[in-house]
DNA sequence: CAAGTTTCGCTACCGTTGGTATCGATACCG
DNA sequence: CGGTATCGATACCAACGGTAGCGAAACTTG
């Protein structure tokens, strides 16, 4: 009694996993702006009446879209702030997830809803995650994300492509020296 | 010969002191997105065609704007990133200032005429000054600004309103740990 | 003063986009 | 079977960035 099984009326197809390859397969072809809800329809087969019925916006779309393909932090036994560097450094170069991260990230700038939905979707469950890991307070913990997801995305916003590894490197070591005390972790 | 003293025709007025005042005030109020040409043009006191015969697109407008609000960098004798920080925190507090520089960025995201606006006008001038100033290599340099901007934007993204003070001094100590070598520049 | 030239404000207009309404058809439950 | 909810399709709307064309105004030059 406490979930029914299954409620009346035609089941929705699933259509999830489509829809989100196709977006980011539009934005990586027409940025942001140009991945229009037609386009992202068009892409997936399927009408985009039935887009809207599932999400109530396109920032809304590109936001579950994040959240399906970057998944939980990977786990890591010790060099974790490393490991999740390079692994959000990865993401953000695959084809269309750095533009649609820029992009819904821009939406959320002006549209208060979209910007709950980043921050508590999103964001949220790294923050917990990071928090548990790391003995750190939670305001040193949203400062470390804002400085590695702001820089990777304002390094892509001003020259068009994601950042060189060695640009990578060198934040990491940034971050690493702020948060070990000044000590470098190891010269790996 | 090398300069004729005035054309034909009926001048310009003096509009742009107006124009971008009126940017700001419309972006604070109804953020970049809701800032609409007419929107501006109507807060400058002016005919929207006029906006459009001087730039020639609602981001190149803003950009302007960004830059005549900024202006040089300020002069520091000692500390020039710390002062160089705190002054770029100043200015992204200031009402508009910092829905405008984020918006702006997002356009350009998709919009490479933008981009390199942004990056030759914009952000040129900042670089080059700090390059003189500080003895590092550009790639550096260039993180540095990353780093600074992105962090501030991106946390001005997720919660909506600047970063606060504890946090500006926080990134300030974590980028002159890089930059001096691991060693804090002094306590302050 | 009279041309000539450029900008002004104004109105009207266009294409595109996010988003909505409505429809018959379809797929499920009881 | 009846009820219900989703599907695709079409049509539609308001808003926005940007453009075209106009007569009026403000200059420079003759």
């Amino acid at each position: 009694m406490t979930s029914s099984p299954r409620s009346p009326g035609r089941p929705r197809a699933g259509i999830d996993d489509e829809v989100f390859a196709a977006a980011l397969r539009t934005v990586d072809e027409l940025g942001y702006p140009g991945a229009t809800m037609d386009r992202i329809a068009a892409a997936a087969g399927v009408a985009k009446t039935t887009l809207y019925r599932r999400w109530p916006s396109k920032g809304a779309l590109i936001t579950d879209c994040l959240i399906h393909t970057f998944g939980p932090l990977p786990p890591a036994d010790d060099a974790l702030i490393e490991t999740a560097i390079r692994w959000l450094a990865g993401k953000i170069s695959e084809p269309g997830v750095g533009a649609a991260f820029a992009g819904v990230f821009v939406d959320a700038y002006s549209d208060p809803t979209l910007r709950e939905l980043l921050s508590t979707r999103f964001q949220a469950p790294y923050l917990e995650a990071l928090q548990a890991k790391l003995d750190q307070p939670e305001a040193e913990i949203l400062l470390l994300i804002d400085v590695v997801a702001g820089t990777m995305l304002h390094r892509m916003g001003i020259t068009g492509s994601p950042m060189a590894k060695t640009d990578v490197t060198a934040l990491t070591d940034m971050v690493l020296g702020h948060f070990t005390g000044g000590r470098r972790s190891r010269t790996r």
